[in-house]
RNA sequence: UGGGCUAUAGCCAAGUGGUAAGGCAACGGGUUUUGAUCCCGUGAUGCGCUGGUUCGAACCCAGCUAGCCCAA
């Protein structure tokens, strides 16, 4: 199914992770006649005692791919533009005792700046990269960013602090599609990734211990795990290592009564605590409201200064119905929920929807039940 | 040094003569561009120790050990 319109003229730059998903953007572009070239980003150098480095193997994988299409490619190194702008913020993060989402600031910051000044450099036209969502434009040029139509795979959580203005010059080609037929193109046309199994989780991690990996960056210091009545439970390995809401890793059995399992439900960082509570939907996890700043919208377009929405507060979860209210200078914004919300975490993102428009997005702050302050106490 | 009670996997805990439930933790896997949540799976040839009764005991009996409680 070729276009009629010819795109010989158009330079687009993918964005080849060595995955599937990428690997079909550059696939399909390139169906459509336009003028690809492949574009690898090395964000991070993971080589470890054997030589052996995960970038290193998905690039060979981006030249296969790129050699079976017919497209040109090349690699661009940005661990210095990485580590000044995700990592050092990531490390932040969790000095404060807050969970980042370095994917957001990975996307507003490496993929869809640095890199696409980069594949502006080169003659681009947009660049094209193989998250799931969709764009939509106005007839001013607006750009809106939409779910992708895989509500299974949409990754709007993620790209949410882009602005209008950037995704002028960005295609979505997997935005319409649906991740079994993504698999199934790059199967038929005989792509090496067609098989590889998805990436997951922080990409410069990659398999090594987490709490390994950050204890090299950062000093643990042990502390108390208790409860809000002062029952002393355990002992936390530092405060850095545990999120709101999370279950596992906290050694904690059972107790006598229930034998409900425990989650982390605050911290204290002056005195060193971890809170911990009993059950899945212990009442301490629950807030009715937020604080959020760094806010960042796709468009210009004016909400107002209160408005209904929907909104995620981690990537994957299903939408909530809530109220926006911004203060005075729209630094900051008071997020009300319409139902109780289970683990608001500090650090995480919460993202506006409206209906399938992807509205923009703030870094929450803290998490309120009423007047009470949860989680840092 | 009198009396009573308890002793089952890391933590709780069913089971009272017929061949070891369950939960929590831990571990493994699945989902997932946040190592979180969620979902699935895995545990004792053995029930404090030593003997005894019985076709057969974690369950009955005796002794021992440990802990708890009440008396002194």
């Amino acid at each position: 199914m070729k276009s009629m319109t010819d795109h010989s003229n158009t330079r687009v730059v993918v964005g080849m992770s060595g995955g599937v998903d990428s690997s079909v953007v550059a696939l399909l572009l390139k169906q459509q006649g336009y003028d690809v070239v492949g574009v690898f980003m090395k964000n991070w150098d993971d080589t470890d005692e054997n030589g052996v480095c995960t970038a290193t193997e998905d690039y060979k994988d981006v030249a296969k791919v790129a050699d079976k299409i017919g497209i040109p490619y090349y690699s661009i190194n940005f661990e210095k533009e990485y580590w000044d702008r995700v990592f050092t913020y990531f490390l932040d993060e969790y000095k404060k005792g807050r969970t980042p989402n370095p994917d957001v600031i990975c996307n507003k910051e490496i993929k869809f700046k640095a890199f696409l000044d980069y594949a502006m450099d080169l003659g681009a036209d947009y660049i094209a990269t193989g998250h799931y969502a969709r764009l939509q434009h106005d007839e001013d040029g607006t750009m809106h960013l939409l779910r992708g139509v895989d509500s299974n795979k949409d990754q709007t959580y993620f790209l949410s602090q882009l602005d209008s203005k950037t995704l002028q010059k960005v295609m979505f080609p997997l935005g319409e599609m649906v991740k079994p037929d993504v698999r199934k193109l790059a199967l038929n046309a005989g792509l090496a990734t067609a098989k590889k199994k998805d990436s997951v989780g922080i990409c410069f991690i990659g398999e090594k211990n987490f709490k390994e990996f950050l204890g090299h960056y950062l000093p643990a210091t042990p502390g108390k795990m208790m409860t809000f009545d002062g029952e002393v439970k355990g002992e936390h390995a530092g405060l850095m290592y545990y999120t709101i809401g999370q279950r596992r890793g906290l050694g904690i059995g059972g107790d006598g009564e229930d034998n409900e399992p425990w989650f982390v439900i605050g911290k204290d960082l002056k005195k060193n605590i971890l809170y911990v509570g009993k059950g899945y939907h212990n009442p301490h996890l629950y807030a009715t409201y937020l604080k959020a700043s760094d806010l960042h919208f796709v468009t210009n377009e004016d909400l107002g200064n209160d408005f209904h929405v929907t909104a995620k507060f981690r990537y994957r979860q299903k939408d909530s119905g809530v109220t926006v209210h911004f203060n005075d200078d729209h630094t900051e914004v008071t997020v009300t929920f319409d139902d109780p919300v289970r683990a608001i975490t500090p650090g995480q993102a919460v993202v506006f929807y409206n209906g399938e428009e992807c509205l923009g997005s703030g870094m929450i702050d803290a998490a309120y039940n009423d007047e009470r302050v949860l989680q840092y106490v």
